[in-house]
Parts: C-alpha cells; sequence; structure tokens
RNA sequence: GGUAGGGUACUCAAGUGGUCAACGAGGGCAGACUGUAAAUCUGCUGGCUUCGCCUUCGAAGGUUCGAAUCCUUCCCCUACCA
C-alpha cells in the first residue's frame, strides 16, 4: 500500500487546496504530477523550494513526478500574483537559465529511479511549431470569456490602474494547454503549483474534462511568507539562489540560521524531511531555550545538506564560527583565505589599497556602491577592517593592515563581508 | 479615433517659477538594545576631488537672471466612450 501523498503534505502544512477530493483516492496507486518552473532566472531559488519539495514528495510516495520548464510560457509572463506587467525574456536568456534550472532539480528529484524516474520537459517543444491561427482554433475555442474573466489574476490586475495586455491574458490558455499536452503525452493527471496558480491549474483541468472527458486534478500549496508577510527567500533584496555561484554556502545557510522563531516550525516541515515528532522536539526547544536557536540551527543545516551537500554545511559553519567568534587574529592569510573561501573577494592592486583612504578601498572592492554609501556607512560605525570598526573617515590602511602582505577582510554591518585580495 | 487623467529618486507619493538633490510614507542600509531574533529607539538613503561642485523630476527644444514647475512638439501609460 503506498503512504498516502494527500494526507503527508497535509500534515505537514504543505497543502493549500485540492481541485477535487477524490485524488485521494486516484493517488492510492502510482499517477503521474507535474509542476511548472519558470525560468526567469539561470537558477532555482529558494522560493521555488516548496514546489520542489512537492514533487519530491510525490517522488517519495511512489508517483512518477514531472518538472516542466516554461520555456515558452516564459517568454510571456504569468501575470498570477504580480501587480504589473514583467519584462520579457530573449529566448536566449530562456535557454540559458533552463539548463541551469535542470541542474539545480537534478539535486532533488531522482531522474534514475526504476519505476518512476523523474523528467524534465521544456513546453517550448510543443508551443514553438504552434501557429497562432491553430492554437485559437484548437486551444482558444475552448476557453470561456466569463470564466477567464473571472479569475483573480485576471480580476485584479483589471481592477488596477496597471491594466493588462492581451499577452498576459492569454497566459492562462498556455498553461492550461501544457497540462493537456502533459496528459496526452506522459498520462500525467495532477498538476501541482503554489496557491496562486490555482487560475492556471484549473485552466487545465477544465480544458481537459472538455476535451478529453477525463478528470485531471489540482493541488496548490501554500505560498510561503514570511510571519511579516514578506515573500519568502529574499536577503537584503537579493533572492536567495540554490546555484552556489550565486548564493554562497555561507550565505545560504546564515539565510536560515536568520529565520525568525515565528516562522522557523513551519519552515522545517516543508522544507524539509525530518519527522514530525522531530520537529515537534524542536518546537520544545523553542519554548524552552529560544536564545539557542537549535531549530534555525537545525534547518540551516538541513537546507544546506539538501542543496550543497556536507561539503557545504563544514564550510559554511566554519566561516560561522570565525565571524562570530572574535578569532581572526592570529590567523595567516591562508587560513583566512580558506575560511572565507566563500565570501565574495575582489582583487585590487596594491597601491588601490596601501595608503589609501578605507572608504575608497571599500567601495573599489565592491562592498560599497560609491564612495559616498562607505563614507556614510563608517558615519554609522558599520564598516570594518579586520574585524575592527573603522571610526573615522580618514582612516587609511596601513601596511600593517594588510595580513600577510596580501589580504584585507572589510564589513559592512555585521553580516556582509569582503575580502580584498592585493596584487603586488 | 474621441474624452479625461497620468509619467518625479528602489516603490508609492508631495511639489505647479527661486528658500528643490526635491516634503512624506514604505522599503533598504547602518548604529544601540538582543538570541546573528522580534519589538523599539537613532542616523543614512543621486554622484563626486563633500564647508563646494556635478547630474537628476518621460524626451527634445523654447521663454526666463532663474524651471520638476510656464510654452511647443514628440514618446509612453491608464480609464471611459467609439
Amino acid at each position: 500500500m503506498m503512504p498516502n501523498i494527500i494526507e503527508i503534505l497535509r500534515e505537514r502544512g504543505m497543502l493549500e487546496d485540492v481541485t477535487s477530493p477524490e485524488i485521494e483516492e486516484a493517488a492510492k496507486s502510482p499517477i503521474t504530477v507535474y509542476a511548472g518552473f519558470d525560468p526567469s532566472s539561470d537558477s532555482l531559488q529558494v522560493g521555488n523550494f516548496v514546489t520542489i519539495m512537492g514533487l519530491s514528495h510525490f517522488q517519495r510516495c511512489g508517483h512518477r513526478v514531472i518538472a516542466l520548464v516554461g520555456g515558452a510560457t516564459g517568454m510571456i509572463g504569468d501575470p498570477s500574483g504580480k501587480s504589473v506587467e514583467r519584462q520579457l525574456l530573449t529566448s536566449e536568456q530562456v535557454e540559458k537559465n533552463q539548463a541551469g534550472i535542470r541542474e539545480n532539480l537534478e539535486r532533488f528529484l531522482d531522474f534514475e529511479h526504476p519505476t518512476a524516474a523523474a523528467k524534465i520537459v521544456n513546453n517550448h517543444t510543443w508551443f514553438k511549431d504552434f501557429t497562432f491561427i491553430e492554437f485559437l482554433r484548437d486551444v482558444g475555442k475552448h476557453f470561456r470569456m466569463g470564466s477567464m474573466l473571472n479569475k483573480d489574476s485576471v480580476r485584479s490586475r483589471l481592477d488596477s490602474d496597471a491594466g493588462m495586455s492581451f499577452t498576459e491574458f492569454s497566459y492562462q490558455l498556455l498553461q492550461g494547454y501544457d497540462f493537456l499536452r502533459l496528459l496526452d503525452d506522459e498520462g500525467c493527471r495532477v498538476q501541482l503549483g503554489g496557491s496562486d496558480q490555482w487560475g492556471n491549474i484549473t485552466a487545465g483541468t477544465d480544458l481537459i474534462h472538455k476535451l478529453r472527458e477525463q478528470r485531471a486534478f489540482g493541488v496548490t500549496m501554500p505560498l510561503i511568507c514570511d510571519s511579516s508577510g514578506q515573500k519568502f527567500g529574499k536577503s537584503a533584496g537579493n533572492a536567495i539562489y540554490l546555484d552556489a555561484t550565486k548564493t554562497s554556502y555561507f550565505d545560504f545557510y546564515q539565510f536560515f540560521v536568520r529565520t525568525d522563531d515565528a516562522d522557523v516550525i513551519r519552515f522545517l516541515k516543508v522544507f524539509t524531511f525530518l519527522p514530525l515528532d522531530e520537529i515537534e522536539q524542536y518546537a520544545q526547544c523553542l519554548v524552552e531555550a529560544p536564545e539557542k536557536r537549535e531549530a534555525q540551527i537545525r534547518l540551516a543545516e538541513e537546507m544546506t545538506r539538501m542543496v550543497h551537500g556536507e561539503e557545504g554545511v563544514r564550510i559554511a559553519q566554519r566561516s560561522t564560527s570565525v565571524l562570530f567568534g572574535e578569532a581572526m587574529d592570529g590567523l595567516r592569510a591562508d587560513e583566512l583565505l580558506a575560511v572565507f573561501s566563500d565570501v565574495p573577494s575582489t582583487e585590487l592592486k596594491r597601491d588601490q589599497v596601501q595608503g589609501e583612504l578605507v572608504i575608497n578601498v571599500a567601495a573599489d572592492a565592491g562592498l560599497c556602491k560609491s564612495r559616498g554609501e562607505a563614507r556614510r556607512l563608517v558615519q554609522n560605525g558599520g564598516l570594518s577592517l579586520n574585524n575592527g570598526r573603522v571610526a573615522d573617515i580618514g582612516q587609511v590602511v596601513a601596511a600593517t593592515d594588510i595580513i600577510d602582505g596580501c589580504l584585507l577582510v572589510l564589513r559592512s554591518g555585521k553580516k556582509r563581508n569582503h575580502i580584498v585580495r592585493v596584487a603586488s
């Protein structure tokens, strides 16, 4: 007997809604499920994690999963949950991004599974040869204006003064057709998505019902926000990516260490495979000794391990212990480099550093956007050089500041570090 | 095509001839406090060779000693009507 996927999602707080309760029955035997990923960037972000975990749970229950990369739809832009139309991508960008996403997904889904191997498809393969006229005849014909206009994603935009373009309005047809196509090609009967995808998913189930007289299902998961209602997965305005070259092990780990108390238990349920009773123990820790942040640390560890492996965890933790201890003195440049292997660094020439104003070095190295910004940072007491606060905007980098003659560690605030390698 | 309302910094949004690098809010960054938290308080938030200079208020011209503000043309957005 297969584990009940719907029940699992439900008890982990990952189930928002289903299009029909019959799915619970249908999922008692292996079923094929798909979820779409938008190729708007060349790496997935932690914001995509819920969907990945959703698929992964399906696969672990013995179902077959398909990740649909929206090569075609990504060129249109989904209006759901967005207040303004986004910029369109070129086909080259989409193609490049798709390759990156594939790489990300391969770490979470089992593509070698004997009976239920995961699969990646790109909707560009079926849209690229579809002519506009054919599409209107074969697909558009089956959509009714009433139901299209009634979708929340459409309505809210029509009511706003941003309005909506025809292109965006058509988006639901494309996603609806994706589902139909996956049913025909892959026997896929379930679409999984965030709750903002409800309208797009029902567009697909309705289309399938009309054209194939079959029942297909939609499963939506709650959109993950932090407790202050912010969209999840941004830090300092930057998205947290799964790709280590875009977001370092250290930053990735730290992002989760800083999870709010109010969110951490929910995140453990949604983002990890830890058994619920174990998570319950962390909830207990949180009540008794919140300052230990055991739940946050476990979350950070689990996440980093899943995405970057043991090596990633090790590097992140080592950097953490140096950064949040004061042990920088007495470390040699090569040791520091190892610890900070992960921290952004810039190489500058010696004469750009030695004898220069610290604020200029901070700006040149890219820690601050401009000299003015660096100056303001110092005036606020927020810039440090090798773990010591820069107190005066006139401070100059002395030869003795350059560790082993080749390295500086600059920090903005408590968290943002930057290495300056000094070339001779 | 007609009519009306718009385009100001990251976003929203004031400003309708000088005191405007441009009120305010949000966001962001930083400081104090703390648990690398929340809440709270404080500072900063166009650039620079920073007691000064330079570039910005959809675009280009023009009027003026002086324009984000007035005039002309153009571009774009939104709504209603057709």
